[in-house]
DNA sequence: GTGTTTGCAAAGTGTTTGCAATTTA
DNA sequence: TAAATTGCAAACACTTTGCAAACAC
């Protein structure tokens, strides 16, 4: 059994936790989500794969939950561009590479940029995120 | 008069060396969009400024000539989140501050900003843009 | 003249919302 | 039982598209 499966009680305290409540959909989509490692998905990517998981959720469903997830800290969502949003369970401070042509994304560890000194923001404001995404395309053939 | 402002046959000129016909809409775009410095705004700014100063362009051809000037590298396009994509004049390598309780966005020279060491990327890619947005929010009162 | 661009309205996407029925605590 | 959540469909905001008329070169 691997150290990484999460079972149905440890996914209930989780949202209790999170101050949500444990319904059977989130139980079933938490587990899809958290169940696996870390991972990035579209809301519409999940739909599917709760559908092929015979998870029977509402898109607006997927939503709720997804917005609810990533409003209390459980999720980080990532725009883009208009048409994509993604969501990430990896909630630790990092940065995104993202094929535009395979619209696949991946983590960057923070390691892996040396970010030197910030500019100066505005007063009364605080930094709420760091975003960092490099976008690669493929080499022309 | 301004060493910023720009003529029409200056315009005019830009235009057609990226290889767009310089047709009275886009004239009369170019003028707001380059007339004055730097400038951030999104395509519905953009309708409403025109229909403020009695140029009468429709939203279909504004976003139309925004995606053409950014595609031949007349202007940068920055989404922030789904719902709202900016276009950005200054199309030099900078980075974003990006005030989400005013909504406004601001350039971030390069050189605020300290970069070193990117991740590896995939084989057969090759990075198209490194795009850092610093969020920053009000203090809570 | 010929190919490009425009404007309109209509179609698309991805996301959110209103509300009655259901479920959770 | 009270409050939260669900599902559906309808509403939304933003963006793109099809096509005939207008225009640039």
């Amino acid at each position: 059994m691997p150290t990484t499966s999460i079972n149905r009680d440890q996914l209930r305290t989780h949202l209790r936790r999170a101050g949500l409540r444990a319904t059977r959909a989130r139980l079933d989509l938490a587990t899809l989500i958290f169940g696996e490692g870390d991972r990035h998905f579209t809301a519409e990517a999940l739909h599917r794969e709760a559908g092929d998981a015979a998870i029977d959720v509402s898109l607006a469903t997927i939503y709720n939950t997804l917005n609810r997830l990533a409003a209390v800290g459980l999720l980080q969502r990532i725009v883009l561009d208009s048409r994509r949003t993604y969501f990430d369970t990896n909630t630790q401070p990092h940065h995104h590479l993202f094929d535009e042509d395979a619209g696949r994304l991946e983590d960057v560890p923070v390691g892996a940029v040396e970010l030197n000194g910030l500019p100066e923001i505005p007063d009364g404001t605080h930094i709420e995120s760091v975003d960092i995404v490099i976008r690669v395309r493929r080499d022309e053939a």
